[in-house]
DNA sequence: CCTAATAAGATATAAATTGTCTTTTTAGGG
DNA sequence: CCCTAAAAAGACAATTTATATCTTATTAGG
């Protein structure tokens, strides 16, 4: 239960790898990938989905590459799973309580509110900044 | 992220109604499944495993069925979690660090740790007893 | 023994995870 | 105006996990 995906680790140590980098400069993405031992073609489609987002900034052709969208003190831990897994849910009935005809009455139902609330807490807390190694 | 399998809602169902009931009783499989809602062959598996943790105790042949295997109040919503999908981990790391080559560097590594504390504090305090519905 | 019930194990289907591959688009430089 | 470098987009594929079901065995009571 509750384990994050390669994916979102991928994620992170591709995110927080920029971060701890000058944010003003562009950074190929197979650089990045094996900087933080991603396999490259599964990094390339995460960050396209960040770059949506504006958590990151791409820039194609000759000379281009991917940059922060943000400062890094800026973008929390919970931002950027949230952006690769969509919304923590501890369960289904947490998102959408017609899912499950017992939520109305189900005493457990508000208990995964609360682990919902508790991780958020905890993502939301840190940033990327918290995160980057600086050397 | 983080979702919890059907398995285990099916089971904390199972296991809550249970708790609700007579402790002293047992109850046929197929009645527990009707009343919660959970396909009965699956119940029955999840029990299986329940029955070999003494979460529950189960009677074969004629006039067997289940019962809880403790008292409600001495039954945390965390042990019925980790009896049926093992233990909470965010993230694989946070099991076993060594593998990934990163955890000892890791700036996130801590961060599922706390998460994974954070759950399991919430969990753990909430019995079968505070979940048993009475009426 | 006959029947009721769980135990155990094999099997099946569907979905999610974890990628890869190919083609397209964009941009810079000569 | 090409040529090359890079990301974007979308299709595809393998593996694993989730979600069960089915069959056979075991146990116990009457
Ligand atoms: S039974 Fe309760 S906890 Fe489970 S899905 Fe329904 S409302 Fe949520
Ligand atoms: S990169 Fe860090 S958080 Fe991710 S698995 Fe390795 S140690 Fe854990």
């Amino acid at each position: 239960m509750m384990e994050l995906t390669r994916k979102s680790d991928y994620a992170i140590r591709g995110i927080v790898y920029l971060a701890g980098k000058p944010v003003d400069k562009v950074y190929l993405l197979s650089d990045i990938a094996a900087a933080v031992d991603v396999p490259p073609t599964f990094l390339a489609k995460i960050f396209q989905q960040f770059s949506k987002m504006g958590l990151v900034k791409s820039f194609r052709g000759t000379g281009g590459g991917f940059m922060l969208g943000r400062l890094p003190e800026t973008i929390t831990l919970l931002e950027v799973v949230e952006a690769v897994e969509g919304p923590i849910i501890p369960n289904r009935c947490v998102a959408t309580p017609s899912d499950c005809d017992r939520s109305g009455i189900c005493t457990v139902h508000p208990v995964w509110i609360r682990v919902q609330e508790e991780v958020r807490r905890v993502l939301a807390g840190v940033t990327l900044k918290d995160l980057a190694t600086k050397e």
